[in-house]
DNA sequence: GATGAATGAGTTTTCATTCAT
DNA sequence: GATGAATGAAAACTCATTCAT
């Protein structure tokens, strides 16, 4: 029963945690880190500002977790996407469906996703960076792995650097799905992967 | 004589501008915008605060003056190299190896340069947007064009939108430079056009 | 209880209100308006400067609500002194001695009267005018008033207007008051209101 | 020659002094002391900053200056209204009619007057006062004798104190003055002085 | 002698953070 | 344990004054 009680009590302060995660996020991809002030985010939460700060030591703190948190979800998403055991083409559809997916999931995030792996100087907190960027490193790498299997498999043919590849996937979805978040409706991100797929691997020049 | 003294004190005073926008620079790409101080800036340039609040209204005013400046001086070069009277495909390397080129001659102002065109939401001032986003819209449908001229001189098959292939392109390109600026010695960005153009050309797949 | 609890905070915060406008009107009528800052005025409240900010909009917020309150204070003592139930001639020695026991007993006030009813457009605040104007324009016409009953009660002779006879001893009494605001000593406002009555109403000229 | 050219040179000076002054006049009565700048007032008598501060220390010192001389200007006035060879009810109605006329002249002036006698405190600069409180002093004995002399000369009866006559007739020109400035067309300052004077002369009350 | 560019002290205001209740 | 009132450091911006040209 105390064991109950205590768990209870623990997963009462994790949802309060998760309301001024949220609240944060809602008001910081809305107006940016620095046009959101703690009573702000305290107030949308319905928290005291002091309640905030027994969670968070500081409003950066506060942000790397909202960051870190919403980056963790992200990853853990597209791994499993290029984890299905499926053939590399089809792990490469799902990739893309699967961001597609989160990402229309979650407008927010993604203004948060692009803020802190494109945002380069601007983004707010350098010490933040590295721990992301590891992540981000590490998802690459799978996805690298992707075209290295594909290739030896003699599902591709050998062209590129597998990571060079990766990079280019990774940046050209980024891209659609940057279109998309500026005008929804004129830049569809698309429903069919393969749209996106083919502007890479369909042979384009004649020779 | 009058004329050659008063052309010489306005060049001092565009040098003194210049100073306070290299100043403003460093420090904006280095910290972001909020972190800055015009009192920082004040001090980086070696002049008197007061003195930039005559060479500019506000911090927002140099700020847009500063990105605008930037952007323009970056547009113009990539305008260029895709105008170049070449065929497709040379216009195509003309601008990867400009694109380098300026982006390696400033690494500050591609810090800048991303945070505008990528940092969404977190772009401090949405005002600003309108104008450089109106000016890369123009470029991207400049870039569209070579791909579409391209096609039909029969120089590429046509596959894709050539809108996507220009967006596919500049945000591979992107993602080079974005990783070199990140490792520059671990990311070079290719002194070979080629490599990068090859990963959209070369035919990936066998089917 | 709750209730007796709640509403010590709220007379709490009412005297801090009190002990913020007491520090302003104090250092306002001392060196005015422009020569006074927030830190200086929060120093002098012993509070810290934030603190104004959450009892105040700003500094123009302040000064408003000082003012409105000092004149509010003002024009109720003076409209009573008219208005109790006595003849004319008794409601004039009223408001002659009333006017001369808040006067003196707020010297800090009647600088900010005179600065506010006679400042002219040395003001500061032009809006605030309107609603202290009316108010005094309101005391006139009450105070124009008693003359007028006055003669239709065969107390006072019709010579004048009413609305200039208002005028005349409001600008006497004012005459006086500024005198003694100057040098208390060699100018005391008289304790008896006939001194001040009998300039305006003894005959003076022979005729 | 040298002595005319010196002469010259003087009168160019003094010329742009009273530039200087009447810019500085202009804008002081229309936004008051602390709202101009110096640069504001260097433009609009056409000079620069720098030349104004060849004549005057500084702003407080340009504006002592400015008040002085608008002082002079008007005490000059009413003390030869009041010392014509008249008697002294003529004296008076000199009085009533002059002040009139040197307001009427110049309503910057009544500003920057009724800011500087019956501001009070907010009268901008402590100093200043004395000196033109002096000035005033005198006036008022000067006006305080025709009451007395009108006194010895059987021309009024002896009711009041001189003094306080000559307060009261001061302050009630000021007041009617006072009302012209805020509304010209509502209160315009009576033409003919004796409705003024009627107003204190005219014995009110029957008995 | 006039100029006006440059200065920097000083002002208003905000907001992250603390701590008594 | 939660609260939110109080804090005060720090930011943007102004303007009287100076001084090299």
């Amino acid at each position: 029963m105390p064991d109950k009680k205590c768990s209870r009590r623990e997963r009462e302060k994790l949802r309060q945690r998760q309301d001024m995660l949220s609240a944060a996020l809602e008001l910081f991809s809305e107006k940016g880190y620095h046009n959101i002030s703690m009573h702000e985010i305290a107030a949308r939460a319905e928290f005291a500002v002091g309640t905030i700060y027994k969670f968070f030591k500081n409003k950066e703190d506060l942000y790397k977790a909202l960051v870190l948190e919403q980056s963790d979800k992200f990853h853990d998403t597209l791994t499993q996407a290029i984890e299905a055991p499926d053939d590399e083409i089809e792990k490469l559809r799902n990739y893309v469906r699967a961001k597609g997916e989160v990402f229309r999931a979650n407008a927010s995030m993604i203004r948060l996703y692009f803020a802190e792996t494109r945002g380069a100087s601007f983004n707010i907190m350098a010490g933040l960076d590295s721990e992301i960027r590891e992540q981000y490193d590490i998802f690459l790498q799978k996805l690298a792995m992707v075209f290295e299997e594909g290739i030896k498999n003699k599902r591709f043919k050998k062209i590129s650097d597998p990571y060079y590849l990766a990079i280019a996937i990774e940046s050209i979805t980024n891209a659609f799905l940057f279109l998309w978040l500026q005008a929804p409706e004129r830049h569809p991100y698309p429903e069919n992967p393969d749209v996106i797929l083919d502007i890479l691997f369909k042979e384009l020049m004649d020779s």
